[in-house]
DNA sequence: ATATAATTTAATCAAATGGTTAAATCGGAC
DNA sequence: GTCCGATTTAACCATTTGATTAAATTATAT
């Protein structure tokens, strides 16, 4: 709908949409142009080198999958709570990003370096998460397993489905598009599920 | 140490290495042929186009992460022993392979129509695994998962880390690769009772 | 030794690509 | 109207890269 896009915008947007479909080394300044509706000499004229637009563009994309993790651990709950919450919303945000997921995990592992500009900082969220865990282990709330496992575990169910997407897809959808959404949306409940069982203690009384 | 691979095999081994590290985009004919201790004339000599020692080098490591699932169905034991083993082999495969699932996912995003040449003559497996999933929800061993849900958890707690490994690394690790290889000892026991308790029915004893 | 295949050397090509430049044009602010 | 930044056009440059070729050299088998 709207059009009220500054050329800045355009860029932008454009630099994302090819970036994340083809990665650093397959994008070309003039697709990323041509998308933007403009042409090569502006886009240069708007940031001058490919890879300063590419870091503008993988840092927002990393903090844009990074931030739900940050309002995760700053809220107040039990942590059944916490894992609904956290899981529910984490593939939510994933739908509507379904891409990033797999553009951040192959930049990051052809430049590892990069990591380090995006975690400074970040530090108080890994606290505050494992805290989180550690604390619900002594309550007896969970079985007492790491906490780094558990966290992997959980973000392993939340995002793999979306970068192993063509796989899945293609192995056990026989490449029906529509069957992939009806998974995802499916998702959410199974995770939690698959969750709970496998490490809160008291799961007597559920709907 | 033993020196005796012909031409043929360095160049395999020496193209494996760069695609995997750099990506179908990321590597250049000259690499390859620096990494093969050749030069690129004879490497064109061998494989015409880097789009055919490409494909040769992908399909090869595509079936080597997906002989497992091969093998996993194709032995009869119980639900139980059947999850021990195939977890705790996959991992073991993945370790010794660790930059092959990124790979694959990457070049499969990249370009989709890759997963249909490979995933002919394929489909038993999906089926076999999903019926013993069915089996072992008949028999009440497993709560009533839908399959596709359960092996797609199980796939992603067991290949995730090693795709995510520079994220976990630095969130969680502080960067110490030794921290990494610790971690994914501990995988398989972790997987294995992670995903027991999460849908296992009768868990009484345990060692 | 000699024919045949493997390998090197070195040069070359065409195309793609990131980046630059200069001049022209357009559009809105004053 | 005029001024100034935004934008276009179009050409250009240097470099990289995939691929090819011809000729020379080496290794190997017969």
């Amino acid at each position: 709908m709207a059009k009220e896009k500054s050329t800045e915008d355009k860029i932008i947007n454009a630099a994302r949409k090819v970036f994340i479909a083809k990665g650093m080394d397959g994008t070309r300044m003039q697709e990323i142009a041509d998308v933007a509706g403009i042409n090569k000499a502006l886009l240069h004229y708007y940031y001058r080198t490919k890879t300063k637009l590419f870091e503008r563009v993988f840092t927002h994309a990393f903090k844009e999958v990074f931030v739900v993790l940050e309002r995760a651990v700053s809220n107040e709950m039990d942590f059944e709570r916490f894992l609904e919450k956290f899981i529910s919303q984490y593939i939510k945000l994933l739908k509507s990003k379904s891409y990033i997921p797999q553009f951040v995990i192959h930049e990051l592992n052809r430049n590892p370096d990069l990591i380090v500009k995006q975690l400074q900082d970040k530090s108080f969220i890994k606290e505050k998460l494992f805290q989180l865990v550690d604390q619900a282990i002594e309550d007896k709330v969970i079985r007492p397993v790491p906490p780094v496992h558990l966290i992997t575990n959980i973000l392993a169910l939340c995002i793999f489905p979306f970068v192993a997407r063509p796989i899945i897809t293609g192995f056990a959808m026989d490449g029906d598009k529509k069957k992939f959404k009806t998974y995802i949306d499916e998702r959410p409940e199974q995770v939690i599920a698959f969750v709970k069982h496998a490490v809160l203690i008291n799961q007597k009384e559920e709907a």
